[in-house]
DNA sequence: GCGACAG
DNA sequence: ATCTTGTCGC
């Protein structure tokens, strides 16, 4: 069973949280990884439309043949709405369940959503990296803070992402002529490298292969496709 | 005060 | 995020 560092409870107010980015964030690390990963996990949650019960999965893969090695999957319920800015404390409780039932503890965890890229720099990335206490970042769909000028076309280009003249992460191309995607470094990894992991992932779509799966596997549940056992 | 606003 | 069919473009 992966374990994890339960730094607090998650039972809090929307006033509370905030507070509690705040403190957390002065112990965000933003650095190259210390080794280089052979596993890396996709997280995602699903859910039906004004319903309170979630569906939480964590996919891992081999980072040389993006091979499948370990799924785990959670049906649970939400302790909070959904919130700009505030998105982790919705998400991570129901995936710290699914992560206890892993048996590999992934070298790296990607999320759908931001690391760095949110307005206390401490997005659901960077929160969750804290309690796994191991490298994470974030691959998110749309923009949450930031400003950016577009990247060239073509897979690979990405430019830089501002938000007060800091750069908090990049719009990244993972395919030609398709919207980016939008990178940023969670905790114990660097920029740089989150945007080549990104890369690195790609199978064919415009969404990075652990993410996609991760999406795949919590719909499935949510339809009642599957079991949450594999 | 007004508009924006990850999933 | 979720609700949903067809349709425009490479």
């Amino acid at each position: 069973m992966a374990n994890y560092q339960p730094l607090h409870d998650w039972n809090v107010s929307p006033t509370e949280a905030v507070a509690l980015q705040q403190q957390l964030r002065s112990q965000i690390r933003i650095e190259p990884l210390a080794e280089p990963p052979k596993t890396i996990a996709g997280c995602d949650i699903s859910f039906n439309k004004f319903e309170e019960t979630v569906y939480a999965g964590i996919v891992v893969l081999r980072l040389d043949t993006l091979e499948t090695i370990e799924e785990a999957g959670v049906v649970s319920t939400a302790p909070f709405p959904y919130i700009p800015g505030l998105l982790s404390f919705r998400e991570i409780p129901s995936l710290l369940q699914a992560w206890q039932k892993l048996t590999i503890e992934p070298d790296v965890v990607m999320f759908d959503g931001h690391g760095t890229a949110h307005p206390r720099r401490i997005g659901i990335a960077s929160h969750a990296g804290l309690f796994l206490n191991r490298p994470t970042f974030g691959c998110g769909k749309s923009v949450l803070v930031g400003k950016y000028d577009e990247p060239d076309l073509e897979r690979g280009s990405w430019s830089p992402m501002k938000h007060y003249g800091e750069v908090i992460g990049a719009a990244l191309r993972t395919k030609n002529k398709v919207n980016p995607v939008y990178v940023s470094p969670g905790h114990l990894i660097d920029l740089e490298t989150a945007i080549a992991l990104t890369l690195q992932c790609n199978g064919g779509y415009r969404i990075p292969e652990p993410t996609r799966r991760a999406h795949n596997l919590v719909n499935a549940l949510r339809r009642g496709e599957r079991d949450q056992s594999t």
